[in-house]
DNA sequence: GTTGAGCGTT
């Protein structure tokens, strides 16, 4: 009775879902129940978790009844703070067969002849640990938050301020643009460097050291070359590879996972 | 102690 989903699908013909969104990771079917049970007869709830750490999804589906309960319980429960948390009931969209709904009830065996393809959304990413690529990861949240609700806009706006500020612990945007970009410059800085002087590149390239003041071309470490074989010891290593180790090996190893095949650029 | 902007399973 208090657990609902345990055992699947009841009979979601003649019932209409509702999608609650922005709950709590930690709200519970149970939780919900007697929320939206208070606004109608709840057939089911269910709470898609992570197959892998079974922690919820951060949204629910309410089944009820009837439509007019669910369509009450949508203007009653949408924008109330659940958990601490500001929770979004709308009617679903598809149905748990990849059927498409109306108004929330489900509209299924409406064409057995013709599937028409399954889910007709994007095929956005399943989880949030799927974003792997910072790039897109950026893009991620869209903006359009607004819905048919502006009397609760004020609220939500105060809610959400107030959760900014709560977690808000550092000014710091984003490191990983700065890395990002680093990144990408340090390839161009890199390759100019290594043509201009490889010894100046050796040291550290972006920790700047005090004693590198008016000579940046100075070893770093004059005691490693012996003065007298330093002249004809580097031609003779230079004619032997004419192409600059230090470079390569010095890419490779700030790369270390990119080994490229490109190593015909810094052949010549 | 846990993210987030999203449509589902026995």
């Amino acid at each position: 009775m208090s657990h609902f989903g345990r055992s699947g699908p009841p009979d979601i013909t003649d019932t209409y879902s509702l999608l609650v969104l922005n709950i709590t990771f930690r709200t519970t079917a149970d939780d919900l129940f007697p929320l939206f049970d208070k606004y109608g007869k709840v057939v089911d709830i269910f709470i898609p978790r992570d197959r892998r750490t079974g922690e919820s999804r951060g949204f629910a589906f309410v089944r009820y009844k009837y439509a007019e309960e669910a369509q009450k319980a949508v203007e009653r429960l949408d924008g109330r703070v659940v958990d601490g948390r500001e929770i979004t009931v709308q009617f679903a969209k598809y149905g748990p067969n990849a059927e498409k709904i109306q108004k929330g009830r489900i509209i299924e065996s409406s064409s057995p002849k013709s599937k028409h393809g399954s889910r007709s959304r994007s095929p956005r990413r399943r989880y949030r640990d799927d974003y792997r690529d910072r790039d897109g990861d950026r893009d991620r949240r869209r903006r359009s938050r607004s819905r048919s609700g502006d009397r609760y806009d004020r609220d939500r706006y105060r809610e959400r301020d107030r959760d900014y500020r709560r977690r808000s612990r550092s000014q710091s945007i984003s490191p990983d643009y700065s890395r990002g970009r680093g990144r990408g410059r340090r390839n161009d800085d890199d390759r100019r460097s290594r043509s201009r002087s490889i010894d100046s590149a050796s040291p550290a390239r972006h920790s700047r050291s005090p004693c590198r003041s008016s000579s940046p071309r100075m070893s770093p470490s004059p005691r490693k070359i012996s003065p007298r074989g330093k002249s004809p010891d580097r031609r003779s290593l230079n004619e032997r590879s004419p192409t600059p180790r230090s470079a390569s090996q010095r890419g490779r190893r700030a790369d270390s996972r990119s080994p490229s095949p490109r190593n015909s650029d810094v052949d010549d």
